[in-house]
DNA sequence: CATGCTTCTGTGAGCGTTCACAGTAGAGAA
DNA sequence: TTCTCTACTGTGAACGCTCACAGAAGCATG
């Protein structure tokens, strides 16, 4: 009887002990393990039993050696570390990322690049095929490290619309334009006409398409815009606190805000009950995502639900597909009005 | 003149590319790659040199293969999502240890094991070598997780005090109970004397001790300590909010209230504002952590700040230490009273 | 001169896989 | 029968690195 797999920090057992165990030759082990196409039921029967008693689990190393894969992928982040602290997208996104991978038994890296040195460092290890494709979040526009993977011809998935657009550019986003339309719909059938927006960073794809669903609605209802009720932030819940300061000084008798983020949504909150206006009374709020600051905000927001669910789980299966050979594909998923007690 | 690092996804350079380009051998290269020992200073330059040129990357695969190191260590945690996605205590240690490996160039490999299967999953990942180490964040008691990979020898370090203290426990922990003096010391300077308090689990050493700190000063202090004026969370914002409304009810009187948690004591913010007390005016309130849960706060938490960053710096040590073959250590670290707008 | 020591260098072997290839057995067609 | 085709199996040769060892060179010591 062979050794099982609990404890023991002894040699493991390799494909040989497996192969020996099992009465047949390493190639048709290595083939039960690659999918078992060309092995017989009698011995791919035998080399799975093998392979329980002796408790064998592949040396990754060995075979990334052979294959020249890594079996691993990396998810990088630029974004300075106090957004990372304070955002729970972020969470939501690598846990759904994490799981997507963990389905085909795929590790992920975690890679933080806020600062130039960590960018470049780990724009080095990914170039030199250290990950076999980049799960990218970035809010940038045209972040470098982006067009530099790409150029280096590393398979790469961004999350949100890119503000380059140069064809061949792999990303999954929520239909940002749709979604702001449905909110500021939704705040015109409340009665309210002088509708404030804070809305994201102007040189982000995702920053704009809000804006412009925004100014649409408005225009199609025939409400008028008003270069006062617009301000734009940073997506930090800082920037939504100062611009609904600004807003409240330049259009005093505004009476509903649509803020690009949930986040930036929980400082307006802040804003609005320190100037003394009753939410959602007198100011009607919405926000953008979905995310866990919705339902701790008081009240709780009336936000646009970001699919990150489906969203993590797209970018996963694109650049599985696109490590496979496919060409980078896009993918825009629908969003969701979620009524809750702001508005 | 050999072909630089940048573009391409051809055939990366081998060290025995740079032993040619240098004109020395493939060993030689390699000692220089492993800290230069036994070799003369022309060598070391003329390797360098040609590592620069040829822009050489080492294949960890290889490496590993022959080591039977992996050159990665885990981040593992074992809480469920809605933990992760909502406590931004995890970004602050994940984001503090991914950087101190970073000074080492090893890699982190992201494990959430949320679920039972995902628990088996991963520690049969993890005991198959497939890291040289773990980095354990785990709130439970008798993590089972724990105890398996100590009892496969997979070095770990885990962050807080863990229940069993088995000796041989490797862990990094802020000074709990000492904190807990702190902050009802504080609140007993403000003239209060019915101090609630929410406690952490009480299956948690964290737990246990920032009780225990509470019930020492107020017995020190000659005050009495009223059971009604205690009750348990989760750290979970929503615990807080439930707990403090149940002191609410069991003790009106209440003038000072301690939260083992910022997050729960955001919660408790919440429940206090409903019930109509002011804080600080009515209810001085003090939390525990200085995560970014406390500043964004209305009003800004009074809280203890944990050294996070410390904290991870300190993981990262002994981690690698005991991956160096060191003896598992532990290691407390002092927190700070940070005052704000809430006490 | 031989001997030993230290410092440095090159070489073969081997880590555990996969891959290409060669080969075997059995079924069906000519 | 013989040939061809398909289904399956085994075997060497890599993959790129580190490690152990052997050897060379330089220098001091016997």
């Amino acid at each position: 009887m062979t050794m099982h797999s609990t404890g023991g920090r002894r040699k493991p057992p390799t494909i040989h002990d497996v192969a020996r165990e099992a009465g047949v030759s390493r190639g048709t082990v290595s083939r039960v393990l690659n999918g078992g196409h060309y092995v017989s039921p009698a011995a791919q029967e035998a080399v799975n039993a093998a392979i329980r008693r002796t408790g064998y689990v592949v040396n990754r190393h060995a075979r990334s050696l052979i294959t020249g894969r890594s079996d691993s992928i990396g998810f990088l982040l630029t974004e300075p570390q106090e957004r990372f602290f304070e955002d729970p997208n972020f969470n939501v996104l690598l846990s759904g990322c994490t799981q997507a991978l963990a389905t085909h038994d795929i590790p992920l890296l975690l890679m933080l690049a806020g600062t130039r040195d960590e960018r470049r460092r780990i724009t080095r290890y990914i170039t030199a095929g250290h990950v076999d494709g980049v799960l990218l979040v970035s809010s940038h526009s045209g972040d470098p490290v982006a067009e530099e993977l790409r150029a280096a011809g590393v398979p790469l998935v961004q999350c949100g619309k890119p503000m380059g657009l140069s064809s061949k550019v792999s990303y999954v986003a929520a239909d940002d334009r749709d979604g702001a339309r449905d909110m500021v719909r939704h705040l015109l059938s409340l009665g309210r006409r002088r509708i404030g927006m804070v809305s994201g960073p102007l040189d982000t794809p995702g920053g704009v398409d809000r804006l412009a669903g925004y100014k649409e609605v408005l225009t199609e209802s025939g409400v008028e815009i008003d270069e006062r009720l617009i301000v734009s932030g940073d997506y930090s819940r800082a920037s939504g606190e100062a611009g609904t300061e600004r807003l409240l000084a330049q259009a005093p008798d505004m009476d509903a805000l649509f803020v690009a983020s949930d986040l930036m949504a929980q400082g307006a909150l802040a804003a609005l009950r320190r100037a003394g206006r009753r939410v959602p009374e007198d100011v009607s709020v919405g926000g953008f995502d979905d995310s866990s600051a919705a339902t701790e905000a008081t009240p709780a927001l009336t936000t646009i639900r970001q699919p990150y669910d489906r969203i993590s789980a797209e970018m996963v299966r694109l650049l599985l597909a696109q490590i496979g050979g496919e060409d980078p594909a896009a993918m825009i998923l629908p969003t969701e009005l979620v009524k809750r007690r702001s508005t």
